[in-house]
DNA sequence: CGGCACCTGCGAAAAAATTAGCAGACCAGT
DNA sequence: ACTGGTCTGCTAATTTTTTCGCAGGTGCCG
């Protein structure tokens, strides 16, 4: 009987509060108790946050080291990996599954212009994937 | 005082099975409880979801028509809108604000080819984005 | 050295979410 | 018209989440 999850980041769904620390965590890359008490708009008390971070290293979904005196946490998963799958929801849950409806949806999100560069960038993908598709 | 939320589909976070339901609806467009209970993996008792429904739509989330005897249920919101802020808050975690990032992201999924069309619609996307860009 | 400022672990209470059962109504088919 | 199957609106119990406080430690500075 696994008393403690260890390694892999379970696949259950995280609670509200759970997903919010997750997800400045992944902002920020590396957190400590007191970063995500600072960046939560709405944040509970200190205890509060250092309860929950506790929780999701034992669930697995972070690793915690110690700077000075503080514990540290990361990510489990990798960055891009927990993108991926994220991703892969939205596609699945908003675009009936397409990829090209979902780059679509992205790219109408007109918050922040696009540099000249980074649509090249884009270009240059674009041709890369139909390099790949019809070789 | 507002006994039962109306319009404004509140910006509050959904809860673990709030979102999955949401998450089936948006999918589908619309669903009924029965609908709803068939395509969850791990469905509860058809009451409880209908008590989910309820509650969603009491509180803004859902809107609720009646087709025959059974309600059927839609998002309140526009579906656009929906993925909209989903992607913004994927883009802002995951792909440190940069949409170019995220398309970059998306295309490296691969799940399912790109056809020839869709690739082409995407070039035709990016064109467009860079005429905005830069008249 | 003494005190201030923070951090840690642990133990619980309070609040919220999840689950489910029940009675009444309605429709369709025999 | 009766029966079976399904839906609805309530009510309520259980389980999870969420929230905190307290009792040590430790480092640092006047």
């Amino acid at each position: 009987m696994p008393a403690q999850r260890r390694t892999p980041p379970d696949e259950t769904p995280l609670t509200r509060r759970e997903r919010q620390l997750m997800d400045v965590i992944y902002r920020r890359r590396e957190a400590t108790a007191r970063d995500i008490l600072d960046e939560l708009p709405d944040a509970p008390s200190y205890s509060t946050v250092r309860t929950l971070l506790t929780l999701l290293v034992k669930k697995g979904h972070l690793l915690s080291t110690t700077r000075n005196r503080a514990h540290l946490y990361r990510p489990a998963r990798q960055r891009t990996a927990a993108a991926e799958s994220a991703l892969r929801r939205l596609v699945r849950t908003f675009f009936d599954g397409s990829v090209a409806n979902a780059v679509s949806g992205l790219l109408s999100l007109r918050d922040q212009t696009l540099t000249t560069e980074e649509i090249a960038r884009l270009e240059e993908m674009i041709a890369e994937t139909k390099k790949e598709e019809s070789p």
